[in-house]
DNA sequence: AGGCCAAGGTCTCAATATGAGACCATGAAA
DNA sequence: TTTCATGGTCTCATATTGAGACCTTGGCCT
């Protein structure tokens, strides 16, 4: 479940449960780094039951700016999570659909999502626990 | 897998597999803006296999600074993710180890992880192919 | 004795990411 | 004729993050 490599002399790559902890070469942090965006992992389960155009989606994530919606949807498209149709209507309408890929993802995203409702009164209690030994 | 519930006049909230995409009084998304930060879900990684002190995990993941360090440990214990123990000696040493709660966010993280490894050859292709599609 | 190092941080300042909102072209509806 | 919706981009203000100096105490090396 742990094991160390050393690729030139002196370095050591710690890498646990598959995820080495430096940033290159891993490709578990590659992954991570890019659905652990803001808005990523929320716009993948937000296409999770069917296609969607952008403006329904910005009506879908209220609290989303339409810049960052673009963006976000650009990186999942290079990313290969979803792809873009443009249907050539007036004014043209755009509709983001999940690839094969992206509905894979929706598994392991499910799982968290699962997780979260669990144990999110947990959280909370700690937060407040923590929050609460501030005064004296 | 979607319902539709209407607090208050007028207003939808919209809701698919628990998550319901508006911003407050969501207990995923709640959960998901939290682990998802840079940081947070690698360092409850980090400590998957034991506790660590201050100095090991700022060797173990050698890109993130001492300052994002500090924040981020912060964050875990309040949310209960982790406690921190200071040992009296001289300097003190202070050692982190992930609680129960922790213990048991490493489940889903290890869906994710192994999804992660699943799939990045997929989409390292999709990001070429992206990328590529830029010239003529 | 003087200098350096490590412990676990905090503080400041620069770079980067995100949010808010104006703007754009088109065509249909009012 | 003004207005609206389409799917964006552009600029500017505000967060968030990174880089690096600084701090205190004691041990080690010379």
């Amino acid at each position: 479940m742990n094991r160390i490599a050393q690729p030139t002399e002196g370095e050591r790559v710690i890498i646990i449960d598959g995820v080495a902890m430096s940033r290159d070469n891993c490709p578990v942090r590659d992954v991570l780094d890019h659905i652990g965006g803001k808005w990523n992992s929320l716009m993948i389960l937000a296409l999770a039951n069917g296609p969607m155009r952008f403006s329904q989606l910005r009506r879908f994530i209220p609290d989303i700016s339409q810049r960052m919606l673009t963006q976000t949807l650009r990186d999942l498209q290079r990313d290969g999570y979803l792809i873009r149709t443009v249907y050539p209507t007036q004014p043209p309408s755009v509709e983001y659909a999940l690839t094969e890929l992206g509905q894979s993802l929706l598994v392991p995203l499910r799982v968290l999502v699962q997780w979260s409702q669990d144990n999110h009164p947990a959280i909370r209690r700690a937060r407040s626990a923590f929050d609460g030994k501030g005064r004296d």
